[in-house]
This record gives structure tokens, sequence and C-alpha cells, in this order.
DNA sequence: AAACAATAGTTCAATATTAAACTATTCAAT
DNA sequence: ATTGAATAGTTTAATATTGAACTATTGTTT
């Protein structure tokens, strides 16, 4: 692998483990939601799934938050979602301008069912660390994804 | 943060560092591409002038292998480069089922000029880690990311 | 040489994603 | 109370992304 870049062994170091970090993630996140496709849903979706189940309803700014995305994407997962009959918006609230996402009935078994799967999966993939290194890695991602620009 | 997971320790530390990985991984590559906007390039399209330069030209298979992407997608991104003036197809090998994808001089100008700020930007972000752990984090992710499903 | 398999690239449909313009609603200030 | 700012969501245009069907070219087998 490595970066091809001429510059210090400081800058090399940086921008060689700046790689691994992205191909590591990238790789690791197709494989995890591979599974989804027999399903039918994307990894949007059941990430706007997995939100709702654990977390209860959300407005769409909140699942915005939630999945690093921007408000017109979130629509977009919502209005596929809403399709499949898998969550219902709700704008019924004193404050109209906010729309409630719940779960339907169907989408609450769909989440239950894949859910368990595809934590198996991770944990799979993840347990190729033993505690200390996941721990340190844990750690060390925290501190690179906690800057702010 | 955390998983909101109801499982065994050891399932939840998987989880919970799944999570920390991805999205450390996610804004991390979002605030080092922020600025490639002012130049009217998208990410993809950036990571494809930089494989050219550092790499020399190379066929559409073997852009999707470096950057993980499928060969509609490859299409896709090149086109719009294409479109830019940025690369140049070329189909005149012995064989002619190959498209090389070679920069123009515009390209090749336009990526020697980004090039540097943006291998700054990722220095910067990556430096908040000393030395020992960049090479840790750097040995975490190979090992995660190897892995063949 | 003809038939078939494999490979590189293209096209297409569906979903994702962003940024920017826009609408509707609520809040704040005078 | 009216005006103006802020907020939540929607729409739109452009690009990205995948998987599947497709074309063109090359390699293999008999």
């Amino acid at each position: 692998m490595g970066t091809h870049f001429k510059g210090s062994k400081k800058e090399i170091r940086a921008l060689d483990t700046y790689i691994k970090l992205i191909r590591a993630s990238e790789s690791l996140s197709s494989r995890v939601h591979h599974h989804l496709s027999e399903y039918g849903i994307s990894s949007s979706q059941f990430a706007v799934l997995e939100i709702l189940k654990h977390l209860g309803p959300q407005c769409q700014r909140d699942l915005g938050n939630k999945l690093l995305k921007t408000g017109g994407n979130v629509v977009m997962i919502i209005d596929n979602l809403e399709k499949n009959r898998l969550v219902k918006r709700d704008r019924e609230g004193k404050d109209r301008r906010y729309v409630n996402i719940q779960l339907t009935p169907k989408g609450r078994k769909l989440i239950k069912e894949i859910f368990p799967k595809h934590a198996d999966g991770i944990v799979k993939e993840m347990n190729i660390l033993n505690k200390a290194e996941l721990e340190e890695l844990g750690r060390l991602c925290r501190k690179l994804g906690l800057q702010e620009k």
C-alpha cells in the first residue's frame, strides 16, 4: 500500500494511517452491510430503522444529525422507507414544523429480525481484535472523530 | 454515544468500537474533502486524479479496484472528469478491451495544485495522535481491513 | 476455425448524497 | 401585532453508487 507521497516521515506516517483508516472502515462497512440486500433495504434505510428501534421516534433533523447526513438526504431515505411501509410520518405535535418518524409494526418486525444477524456480523469482524486492541482502537477513533473543523 | 444493544460485554465492546471506527472515518473524510468544492471536483474525482498522479495511467478496472468501487461507477467518474478535460480516455493498446486513462495537462496542473493542501489537511487532522498512536491505529486498521468474507 | 468462456467497459434503474433554493411554521424584537 | 430571524422540512440538479443486463474483445477448447 503506502501513499507514494514525497514528504517527511511524519507526513508520510499521517497520510499512511489516514488511508488505512478510511479503507478499513469502507471495506468493513461494505462487508457488514452486504447481507441487507436480502431484505430489500439499503444500509441508510437500515441505519434509520436501527435508530428508531433503539432510541424511539425521532424528527428528521435528529435522524440527520445521528446519521451525519443532510436534510434532503433524510427526506429521500424516509420517502423510500415509507413506500415500503416500514416507517410512518406524523406531523401532529405542537410545533407543526416537526415531522415525527416512527416504526410501523412491519418496520418493527423487520428490524427485530435483521438486527441480531447484523450485530453478529459486526462482532465476528471486530473480534479479530482482542479486548485491549478494541479499547485502544475506540479511544484513538474517538480522538480523531471528535475534532471540529 | 454507545450502541444501546442488549448483549454480552464482549458484543457491546465490538459494536461500540465498530461505530466509533465508522464515524471517525466518515467525519474525518468529510472534513478532509470539504475544501475540494472550491476546485469544482468531487472526492471521487479527486481520488482518481491522485491515483493517476502517483501511479501513472491506469485502465478503469484497476482504478475501480483501487477505489473499491464498481465498474459502472468508474465509468461515471471518468465521464465527469473527461467533461472537464481533466483526464483523457485512450483505447489504443494491443488488447482493445482496455481503456487507458491518463491525466491531461489541465488535470496534472490541478492535482499538483490541490494535493499539497489536501495532504496538509490530513496531516493536521491525524497529528492529534502521536507517533506510537498512529502506528498502532494503522496496525489495527490493517488487521480489520484485510479480512476477506 | 467455431463455439464458448472470460474479461473490460457501457448502460440502465434505483437509491444515495450534497448544496442550494424554496415553503411553512415558530420565535424574537420592537 | 407586525416584522424579521431562525428552524424543519421539501424540492431540484448534479454527482455517486450498486447490481444487473448488455456489447465488444480476447482467450480457450475441441
